[in-house]
DNA sequence: GTGCCGGTTTGCACTCAGTGCCACTTTGGC
DNA sequence: GCCAAAGTGGCACTGAGTGCAAACCGGCAC
């Protein structure tokens, strides 16, 4: 094919911003990484992409949207996997295979998404950032289960109980998955997760233990991670 | 009784700190209830509380934790909820429990909660910070299940879940609580919320209709919040 | 009452995030 | 080449948050 469809010739000036950004991007979590994010200045990350303070407003609105300038595209993914869905489909499944394809999609991208969440749980500013973000999130799926339910999100509290647990249990399996330094695959443990939610969590609280699938004494030191 | 406890003589220093801390406090919620949050700055603050600018951050740490400062408190209550639950109890009925008197107290601080939370839903900055110490909330709930169920928390994904799941329902529910104006009492949405949630996530997101106690085609205009 | 100790208040100066404004340069279309 | 539009840089400004040192005051011993 000779030509692109959406973009017609993706002139200099379109390469060269996007160009900047990811320098800036580049430059900051790097400076992060190395000092803590407190510890780097805006200054410093304008400095190192070769460009001025004012510049790197014009491309993030705060030194908290280097790290979480992907949240938007990422809801995007997440609205368009579950859009994807047929349209008979559960709500519930079809919200569970949109969020274990975006855990597909993290662990293709596992050392860069460890690196942006061991910074996250360092950094105070961050996490709630990050947190307020995923709030948005909620709000949108609540609203496309809605549809799917046809219900009236605002007076029906199931879509937003969905939601919220959803997206809760997805966040509780990434922080593990960053706890255990990424070595159990993001998916397995976000289904893990999921399943738990799903099975109500009166089955999973109560007992001393779960169904450890007939385990022994001592479960398997490879899957250490994972509980069922 | 004569005496209090654990105030031998509570000093005029002490009631003065005290005094001044609650007029920063009031002085602040007027002022963003009155011009919006990002409309009042710390200087406004401590003019109206009689105090200097300098002297408002040797009581609060931030702009955000004039209205947020009682969560360490919160969180205190609920855990000494917990504990007061029977150590033989399901862990889940215990957290269920706690969460429960935790809505009373809300419900009983009705107009200066629906003042906050309204507040908080209108500004990022609060809404962020908040949802942060949520998520610290979690972190002791967590290991508070963990403990109870006699589980390690950083190996078994089911204590976060349940913790997260449960404290994702009570926002949801508090969201509705707010969206309402308060005229449903809390406690009575934070509980179909937990239902929901218990009677796991399957039952309550897939019929068209979940059990609307055998209703009729229009609900009773007077519980419209509710969904079960 | 006097005087001292230690906690409290305050003003001052400083760093840094974030924003508005304007002049200057570069790019892409003609 | 020329022009409009987009991008960049510098400057000045507000406001959050912090360190410091001087002034202040309640509690206590004498």
């Amino acid at each position: 094919m000779t030509h692109e469809s959406a973009a017609p010739v993706e002139g200099l000036r379109e390469r060269h911003r996007r160009r900047t950004a990811a320098d800036l991007e580049e430059a900051a979590l790097g400076l992060f990484c190395e000092r803590g994010f407190d510890a780097v200045t805006i200054e410093d990350i304008a400095a190192a992409a070769d460009v001025s303070r004012r510049t790197f407003f014009r491309y993030f609105a705060s030194k908290e949207d280097v790290i979480l300038s992907d949240h938007p595209r990422r809801l995007d993914e997440l609205q368009a996997a579950l859009d994807r869905r047929p349209a008979d489909e559960p709500a519930l499944t079809a919200l569970r295979h949109a969020i274990m394809s975006m855990a597909d999609t993290y662990e293709e991208e596992r050392e860069h998404m460890l690196r942006r969440f061991s910074l996250m749980t360092a950094t105070p500013a961050l996490e709630a950032r990050s947190l307020c973000l995923q709030r948005n999130w909620e709000t949108s799926v609540t609203e496309m289960l809605a549809a799917r339910m046809g219900v009236d999100p605002s007076r029906d509290l199931r879509p937003g109980v969905v939601a919220a647990t959803t997206m809760a249990a997805m966040r509780v399996a990434t922080a593990n998955w960053l706890a255990g330094g990424g070595r159990v695959e993001l998916p397995v443990i976000v289904a893990t997760a999921l399943d738990l939610l799903d099975g109500g969590l009166q089955a999973a609280a109560s007992p001393p233990a779960p169904r450890r699938r007939s385990a022994p004494a001592r479960p398997a030191p490879a899957a250490r991670v994972r509980a069922l």
